[in-house]
DNA sequence: AACAGTCCCAACCGCGAATGA
DNA sequence: CTCATTCGCGGTTGGGACTGT
């Protein structure tokens, strides 16, 4: 077979160009994916974990034929995948139990997050930075401040236990919190006092509250659903703070 | 209808702690 | 004990959804 070297030198350069091509096709089967999980991602996933339980991520992550990083997977999991996830909105008793935890605990989402069940520590950290910053934001003061944290203290967790109470006047059911020994059990009792509310969710007093009195007048408060934005209105935390 | 601004949340990143070789 | 790897946490961000003009 005769070619000539004008040919031979253009079939170097084809060769060259496609081991240059598997070369790049090899990289992108190896490389790692980023951003939002496929649908077959989930099931490979959900169904390696089904099978084999889950830890040990970056194996896992190889192992259920996933080209993810191990904490990519661990995060999916832990975050929207696991059957236990609950969604939804945040309800009052979870808003309280969130407010009074991080007055507790501070930014420590994932101990929060175990008195929650069914809730993730991103899904409390998002809640706290979309709900409550802007909040602080809109009152000019800053969310660790302690103009801040007496706001939430003395005017939306009060708020928020008469709400509990008002929505659930004729027969109260509560997830009875305890912090102190981690338990979360269901506690009934027919009543409407916010007192009632209060103590049902920390099984007596364990913390100590402000007063009420000067939060206890117009109803409107109370108007809207049963977020936490619709708990105050921003006159009345302006007037408040300004105290 | 179109656009801009804002909200919200899934996912990523960096770092320190825990674990194993 | 040391070093490498893995895990888990908290902070941050990109972009789709929503809302107002």
């Amino acid at each position: 077979m005769n070619i000539s070297r004008t040919e031979f030198a253009n079939c170097k350069t084809l060769i060259n160009h496609k081991e240059e091509v598997e070369e790049v096709e090899k990289k992108m089967e190896i490389e790692i994916r980023r951003g939002p999980w496929t649908v077959e991602e989930d099931m490979k996933l959900v169904s390696y974990i089904s099978l084999h339980g889950e830890g040990r991520w970056n194996s896992l992550s190889r192992s259920a034929g996933l080209n993810r990083t191990g904490k990519s997977c661990r995060l999916r999991w832990l975050n929207y995948l696991r059957p236990d996830i609950r969604r939804g909105d945040i309800s009052l008793q979870e808003q309280f139990i969130i407010l009074e935890l991080h007055s507790r605990w501070g930014n420590r989402w994932s101990k929060i997050a175990q008195h929650l069940p069914g809730r993730t520590d991103n899904e409390i950290k998002n809640y706290w930075r979309t709900r409550v910053q802007k909040h602080a934001k809109l009152l000019k003061c800053d969310v660790n401040s302690k103009q801040f944290k007496d706001t939430i203290k003395h005017l939306w967790m009060p708020r928020l236990i008469e709400r509990i109470a008002a929505t659930q006047s004729v027969q109260f059911t509560s997830n009875h919190y305890s912090p102190e020994n981690s338990s979360v059990a269901t506690a009934t009792s027919s009543t409407s006092s916010s007192e009632a509310v209060r103590s049902s969710f920390y099984g007596g007093d364990q913390v100590e509250f402000g007063t009420l009195d000067h939060m206890t007048n117009g109803g409107y408060w109370f108007n809207g659903g049963d977020t936490f934005e619709t708990l105050c209105s921003f006159d009345e935390l302006n007037k408040w703070l300004i105290q």
